[in-house]
DNA sequence: GACCAAAATAGACGACCGGTCTAATGGCAG
DNA sequence: CTGCCATTAGACCGGTCGTCTATTTTGGTC
């Protein structure tokens, strides 16, 4: 039997997933292992049996959640019944519209941790720097396929685009987070589309 | 003789000062009220003297360092020496000096509390929030008046505009600080320019 | 100059919490 | 039954914030 196995992989799971909750509303610091251990009903004492400490947990959290994101992001992005451009807006869209059903809180896990972890564990900077990475690579990718086809400027190298949409993404999210209100990214949507995301 | 009167401002002021030293650091919940009074020699009975609690701190910090942030902001956006573009660009040049002399950290303490302490304090978020503001508001005026001379396209409004550059700026200067390097901040400048503030 | 109320300083203290660690438990295989 | 390992349990340490009382200094008044 391996039923044994399979509970501590979901216990390990279930960790993880109240983890993300956890942090991604109250950051690193203001995160106690015992409020994620209390939500989930394992004590105390299994937690550094799973994880070496709150910052390796921290790291698993981040993967878990760029995972996540990933999984996320991507369909959206290689929608063929979509023309890249509107991938790229379907995607702003989705993500507006989860900021909304959130009441503009929480907002992007890597985001609020890169801010507050940044200069306290080069550990996080780095797995925090390559989800970003990823994410650029992925924009990337669409926004070249969009010049192909003379959706948007090739003017411009797609990467340096993509980066500029990937700032004004988490400044707007931060924004909207900060003033409580969708404004910010609207406005984010409207002009980067006017102004920046065309031929 | 009132050197005393003079002593004790000077000791709330040193206080507040190295308050925002040490949480543009390491954020809110990360810097210990201890580690301000030893920064400055004063012992912690004085602390709760002038302050009401850590938030309190964290409030007279915030507007502490928006005062400060004005008084550098106002003079370059006014600049008459300079069109209002070129003040702009001004702004963006001298801040992205700043972070290359702080080798990317620290970046900008509004926007650093923005993201830790929005969901956990509403009495700090609104004061961030008022502050987001007053930037924008200069960002506004300084961009209508190139609007006014031709400097930069008039069929999107100013303050939209304004709002979109001070996304950009935000996130720009978080996803640096991530990433350890200045690249975020320059393809900022070059396709804000470039795309954005232009005829 | 002497005095006093108020302001400011001094730092010990309590209560609490987070992270770590050691010891005990329990289930399962051989 | 026995040994082993995953897991549980909670004690422990260090550090935090905020309070408290005692002491010193100040500014104004007589």
């Amino acid at each position: 039997m391996n039923a044994r196995v399979s509970t501590r992989q979901d216990t390990k799971q279930l960790l993880l997933e109240a983890g993300v909750e956890v942090m991604i509303e109250k950051g690193y610091t203001n995160s106690g292992i015992q409020e994620v251990l209390s939500k989930v009903g394992v004590p105390k004492g299994s937690f550094y049996h799973y994880f070496d400490s709150k910052e390796d947990f921290a790291l698993a959290i981040i993967e878990e959640f760029d995972r996540d994101f990933m999984a996320f992001l991507m369909p959206i992005l290689t929608n063929s019944a979509l023309t890249p451009k509107e991938r790229l807006r379907s995607f702003c869209e989705t993500k507006r519209e989860c900021m909304r059903a959130a009441s503009c809180r929480k907002g992007c896990l890597i985001g609020n941790l890169s801010q507050e972890m940044s200069d306290q564990s080069e550990t996080l900077r780095q797995a925090l720097s390559e989800a970003m990475e990823r994410r650029l690579n992925a924009f990337t990718v669409c926004i070249e396929e969009a010049q192909k086809i003379g959706e948007i400027t090739s003017s411009v190298d797609a990467r340096l685009i993509a980066d500029l949409f990937s700032s004004c993404w988490e400044g707007a999210m931060m924004r909207a987070k900060t003033a409580k209100s969708l404004e910010p990214l609207d406005v984010f949507i409207k002009l980067m589309f006017e102004l920046v995301l065309k031929n």
